[in-house]
RNA sequence: GGGUGCUUAGCUCAGUGGUAGAGCGUCUCGUUUACACCGAGAAUGUCGGGGGUUCGAAACCCUCAGCGCCCA
């Protein structure tokens, strides 16, 4: 029913049917026949595992916004949408289940065990997206991808077969990131670095003439040691280099050797070479021959030392070996707690063990190298600018990338094993040779969503969404997966397609954090849950908070207030949109010729014009906090403070019809301009106003520079002073908002016209009267009859503070005039500003004195 | 250790050379024919410290202090 709002805005009552409307009228599916020019964001897959959580919505707030608007100005606008297989982290899920029935995926077996996943996938997987239709999101459900479709995975095996091809993947034994929980091998990135206590002690190895005491925080692997390492450098240890030096416990001999790695200053400035568990070790011991003596296994339990600890898990065997060491009075010094920086799995939190292991890797160096130059010559921007460093940082110094994960879930590793040790990749449509074996293993997740902005698109057949819609034009995403996933897209975005970027913006924008700025953290309990704010609040006054609150880059505190706010500013626009419609706004016909206007209309269209170029600018520049600061202010302010005041005696008295149709086309202007923000009551207003069928393919607002009319501005400007200032009068003197006053006006020509309106906001009766206090700035004066006496006291204190501030402000301008320097370079239009200020305020100071000597006289 | 950002009103934050701003909170008054999820008015700041550049600095430079994030 057009025509008509309800009394009161209720968001739970229109946003899911107009959805479902939006959806079924195929608004957002995108066309890539289309001879409009493509505009193109593809999600960053959510976890599949995952349903949305706060940072979900401000990340798609803000590409919805974007996407809204461009499809609003023309754009075949594509919004993908899709999830990520989550490898670790749906497994974990599944294993989870079986846990409770007793049973292990080893129990099932792996065919079994990934049948068992896409069923856990159809029934509970993706509750996100549903999700995604209670924010609002455009995106096009045609096209949803995942990242274990046929497609998707035809696309990982042509690129690992190209990128192995060019021997840019490798298999080779190395030091790596192991989870003895999930185990299974992890990348740099899935490790994260926490404080821990841990310990710090010092052991002295060897006896009588060869003695040297090493430092160490993990004690037990002493036993799988195959050297002491000094710097050359090192005069303290000169003599013993060389030497082969009795390692406790084990009871072996081991060489002490020198090399550049080994840090003088830390510790004893001798350090233990474990080679098979740790990667510095490891580098030192390939240089010297030092064989790697593999003493825990992959559960993270001692093995293979042949020694009593065999058995005891690390920790346990940690705290052992320290006291046998102690026993044999080996232990020189000990700190404990000892605070320093531990790796976990991001997966699970267990300690990471460093582990000696055969895996695939990513040789980066080159691809790296691309990533790097395509933002270095600006094929590829990155927004806010200020983040690029940290992404060259990042890409300027990566490790080669561990691709190998011990798992099941997700791509397994296109690799064959013949009986000969050959070795066969096995493309897309290819067979292996019979009697070969595939690698077990399958890929790490990024690996797959690296593939996301084209392998969506139907890569590697170069097929029509491909071609229209790659690249992509703008990547929104936290600038806290610019390494997991950014920085890889980049290197096989370059890599695959032929040296074409990905996508031409990288925005990026910050974190949400709580009310005082903390970080959220399930630990620390200040998480906030997305959906309970819709379900209070309305989605669009939760996407409007997120947005006015996203500065470029900068993380934003939020706090349930602040979505209170927003739902104010919602039933805010919902009452003036109704006031409106009940006093006639329209937006049938033409907008009258500006010169029949009066300047009250002529200032909204005026303020309108600016606001709309204004706001253009700054979301095509993601400048999204400062756009919907505008949007409000004018909303807030421009139209219901200001604007509906200054017009409800033309509208009550029927006189204009004029602005009946200027009121009609700013709210219409405003609904389109905020509708990508807010899209459920924009629309909804917008569809009870102008009875068309819908915003979402509405046209984009563009600026009329026509309607700029700086007089029209000062005028009500001036207006506006005098005004405030009456109000201020009548607050002062305690006189009731619902008292009318009589009074009389003595103003310019120019004001004469908008004498009715200001009397009717101020509540002012005019006519001929006998004044008995006045109120005064610049040119008009506002003379009342009231019929008690004023309060001397409380208009003097107004006056004087008045007086006391254009006193300073006159100051100023005195001074600056008086500086021969300012005079001499400041320039032209800055002095006559301040020259103006000077004689305004001389003027003011006038005018006040007069009124305080009037005071004493009453 | 390397990189990077921040320090402005009680809180959270805008503001890249010309009289210090917003939201929320606070105080006073008020139901006037859209709205109390409201209106009107008010208070609140040596813009982290110190130097410098400039006629003029919250902004540019140097320096000190504190906080944060990323990486090692």
């Amino acid at each position: 029913m057009s025509g008509e709002l309800t009394p009161s805005f209720s968001p739970a009552d229109i946003e899911a049917p107009l959805y479902k409307k939006w959806v079924a009228a195929g608004y957002f599916k995108a066309d890539a026949s289309s001879t409009k020019p493509a505009f193109t964001i593809v999600i960053p897959p959510p976890n599949v595992t995952g349903s949305l959580h706060i940072g979900h919505a401000l990340d798609h707030t803000l590409q919805d916004t974007l996407v809204r608007m461009k499809r609003m100005k023309g754009f075949e606008a594509l919004w993908l949408p899709g999830m990520d297989h989550a490898g670790i982290a749906t497994q974990n899920v599944v294993e989870k289940q079986l846990a409770a029935d007793g049973l292990t995926r080893h129990d099932m077996g792996r065919e079994a065990f990934i049948k068992k996943v896409w069923e856990w996938k159809s029934e509970s997987g993706g509750a996100i997206l549903d999700q995604m239709r209670r924010l609002g999101d455009s995106v096009d459900w045609s096209r949803e991808a995942f990242t274990m479709d046929a497609g998707l995975s035809t696309a990982v095996l042509t690129i690992f077969k190209k990128l192995y091809d060019q021997g840019l993947i490798y298999r080779a034994e190395r030091i790596i990131n192991w989870c003895p929980r999930c185990l299974t091998a992890l990348s740099d990135i899935e490790v994260d670095h926490q404080e821990d206590a841990g310990e710090f002690v010092q052991v002295r190895y060897g006896d009588g003439d060869v003695q040297i005491t090493v430092a160490t925080t993990r004690a037990e692997t002493m036993l799988g040691d195959g050297a002491v390492a000094v710097h050359p450098d090192d005069v303290r240890y000169k003599d013993l280099v060389g030497k082969l030096v009795l390692l406790p416990l084990a009871n072996r001999y081991i060489p002490i050797i020198a090399d550049e790695l080994v840090d003088p200053e830390f510790g004893t400035g001798a350090v233990k070479v474990t080679a098979a568990h740790d990667p510095n070790d490891f580098e030192m011991a390939v240089r010297h021959n030092i064989p790697f003596v593999v003493i825990m296994n992959e559960h993270g339990v001692m093995e293979g030392s042949d020694t009593r600890f065999d058995g005891m898990d690390r920790f346990v065997a940690r705290t052992a070996v320290v006291e046998a060491l102690r026993a044999e009075g080996r232990i020189m010094d000990e700190k404990r707690p000892y605070i320093h920086a531990v790796g976990h799995c991001s997966r699970c939190e267990t300690t990471i063990e460093p582990r000696l292991s055969k895996q695939w890797f990513v040789k980066v160096a080159p691809l790296a190298k691309a990533a790097g130059e395509a933002v270095r010559d600006g094929r590829v921007r990155i927004e806010p600018e200020e983040l690029a460093p940290r992404y060259f940082d990042w890409i300027d110094t990566m490790h080669d990338w561990c691709i190998s994960r011990q798992l099941w879930w997700g791509h397994r590793i296109p690799v064959w094993y013949g009986p000969n040790d050959e070795v066969v990749v096995v493309g897309p449509g290819e067979r292996a040779p019979e009697g070969f074996i595939q690698d077990p293993d399958v890929l790490d997740t990024w690996f797959s969503s690296a593939l996301w902005p084209f392998s969506t698109l139907g890569w590697p057949v170069q097929s029509d969404d491909l071609k229209k819609f790659y690249p992509t034009s703008v990547l929104v995403t936290g600038y806290d997966i610019l390494f997991f996933w950014v920085a890889r897209m980049m290197m096989f975005g370059l890599f695959a397609m032929d040296g074409v970027q990905p996508f031409h913006t990288i925005a990026l924008h910050g974190l949400v954090r709580d009310q005082y700025g903390k970080k959220m953290s399930k630990s620390k309990g200040n998480t906030v849950d997305p959906i309970e704010f819709m379900d209070t609040y309305g989605a669009d006054a939760l996407r409007f908070t997120l947005a006015r609150g996203a500065n470029p880059g900068k993380d934003q505190a939020l706090a349930q207030d602040w979505i209170g706010g927003s739902r104010n500013f919602a039933t805010k626009l919902w009452n003036a949109t109704r006031f409106a419609m009940m006093n006639g706004a329209t937006t049938k016909g033409d907008l009258p010729a500006l010169d029949s206007l009066n300047a009250i209309d002529r200032w909204i269209l005026s303020r309108l014009s600016q606001l709309i170029s204004e706001v253009d600018v700054l979301l095509e520049s993601f400048e999204f906090a400062r756009a919907c600061e505008l949007i409000y202010h004018f909303a807030w302010d421009d139209l219901c403070d200001w604007y509906l005041e200054l017009s409800k005696e033309s509208l009550a008295s029927g006189k204009s019809t004029d602005t009946k149709r200027v009121l009609g086309f700013v709210l219409d202007q405003l609904f389109r301009l905020l509708h990508p923000v807010m899209p459920f009551i924009t629309e909804t207003m917008w569809i009870a106003l102008t009875e068309n069928e819908s915003l979402v393919i509405a046209d984009w607002p563009v600026s009329n520079t026509e309607h700029i009319d700086k007089k029209a501005e000062k005028l009500v400007t001036e207006l506006q002073e005098i005004i405030t200032q009456v109000r201020r009068f009548r607050n002062d003197q305690g006189i009731k908002t619902s008292q009318k006053i009589p009074a009389r006006f003595i103003a310019p020509d120019y004001i004469h016209d908008y004498v009715g309106a200001m009397a009717f906001v101020l509540r002012l009766e005019l006519g001929e009267i006998t004044p008995s206090a006045h109120c005064e700035i610049a040119r008009v004066k506002v003379e009342f009859d009231l019929t008690h006496s004023i309060d001397v006291m409380a208009e003097r204190a107004r006056l004087e503070k008045d007086l006391s501030t254009a006193k300073k402000d006159k100051q100023t301008a005195e001074i600056k005039l008086a500086n021969a320097g300012f005079m001499a370079n400041a320039p032209e239009a800055v002095v006559i500003e301040i020259r103006e200020r000077l004689a305004k305020t001389s003027a003011e100071i006038d005018r006040i004195n007069a009124q305080l000597d009037n005071l004493t006289r009453i």
